[in-house]
DNA sequence: TAAAACAAACCAAATGTTCGGTATCTTTGT
DNA sequence: ACAAAGATACCGAACATTTGGTTTGTTTTA
């Protein structure tokens, strides 16, 4: 007999639940299985809540997408800062490879890949980032750089779809052979 | 003023009409794009006459995908005939950067791409593909050959989305400094 | 003539979106 | 200090559209 009228107003944690809910249906089911309703019922609110903090859907997509970005930046320029004459592809692949504790790098990734996969504009927003963050000419880029990017892709493809079960310990023995190259 | 009905009858063209729009629709846009008016609308027929020969969607994306796994294994074989000795892996990666002419290996990777990211039973057919095609004893395999495989994944990943822009050029000589490990 | 190959009209369910209403917050005037 | 006033947060029903699928009808083909 509790009115849902009277629930307490936390906008920003709300907001905040919503973004995360649709990342993890994003993440375990279709990327356009992320729907309002989806959202509505697993974070508890209602549709009409959820699309005031999210006019549209394309803006709720568009804020998740960016979102991820910027958490994937943080990553990197925490490894940059941490090894300052480090080549941003390797930064990449070293993100890529180390053992992220919470695995809140997967969660990420996966916002990025379903995104970039399934609509154009994300994957020229990803563009954009490749090109910001891993800055390479590549017209002039050596085969090695070029290698280690690939591998970062290859790896976090992997890992977020589960097709190759590669340990962290053969993660580390590949980021070793590509660092003594 | 023509009537529809009087068209001529040509079921297997159609049907492969069906599956190729299907797969350009799914590669130019997301992969919940792939639907029947879509489909109809692009070939022309009706969304009857689509069902009638795909009679439902699950159908229709299963046979899809199959198909785009035939046409890989197709290529994964003859790439081992020609090179008996060939690790699969390493022929893998000489298919992804081989140039293919018509570019055909596009399209297949696209499928197969759109289809394991967005649905999990095809997730699990892709892995399925792999352990068959690129067997690969996981827990004891070289660095190397799980790199040769990272690279391959990435590449065409890269290819797909179109991300980074690596010349054949550049391919070879990625090819090259791996098999010359 | 029977079956296969379509077309066309339909249906129920799901989707994004609009909208009116109802609480709670925050600001402001006094 | 406090109450009026407005803004913000949220609910819940209705909306048009699109979806996959069914049914019925028409034409060709074997």
């Amino acid at each position: 007999m509790e009115n849902p009228y009277k629930r307490k107003k936390e906008p920003l944690a709300n907001k905040k639940l919503i973004l995360e809910t649709a990342a993890e249906i994003g993440a375990s089911m279709a990327w356009s299985d992320v729907t309002f309703q989806a959202i509505a019922q697993k974070t508890g609110l209602s549709k009409g809540g959820i699309i005031h903090h999210f006019p549209s859907k394309e803006i709720l997509l568009d804020e998740l997408f960016e979102q991820s970005l910027a958490e994937l930046s943080v990553l990197i320029e925490h490894e940059k800062e941490n090894n300052p004459q480090l080549q941003p592809a390797y930064a990449y692949l070293k993100i890529v490879c180390g053992d992220m504790p919470e695995g809140c790098y997967l969660n990420t990734m996966n916002v990025i890949l379903k995104g970039t996969v399934n609509n154009g504009h994300f994957r020229d927003r990803w563009k954009e980032w490749v090109q910001q963050y891993l800055a390479l000419d590549f017209d002039n880029a050596d085969a090695l750089s070029l290698m280690a990017l690939l591998v970062a892709d290859g790896m976090w493809f992997s890992d977020i779809l589960g097709i190759y079960p590669i340990s962290s310990l053969q993660k580390q023995k590949i980021l070793q052979l590509i660092n003594s190259l």
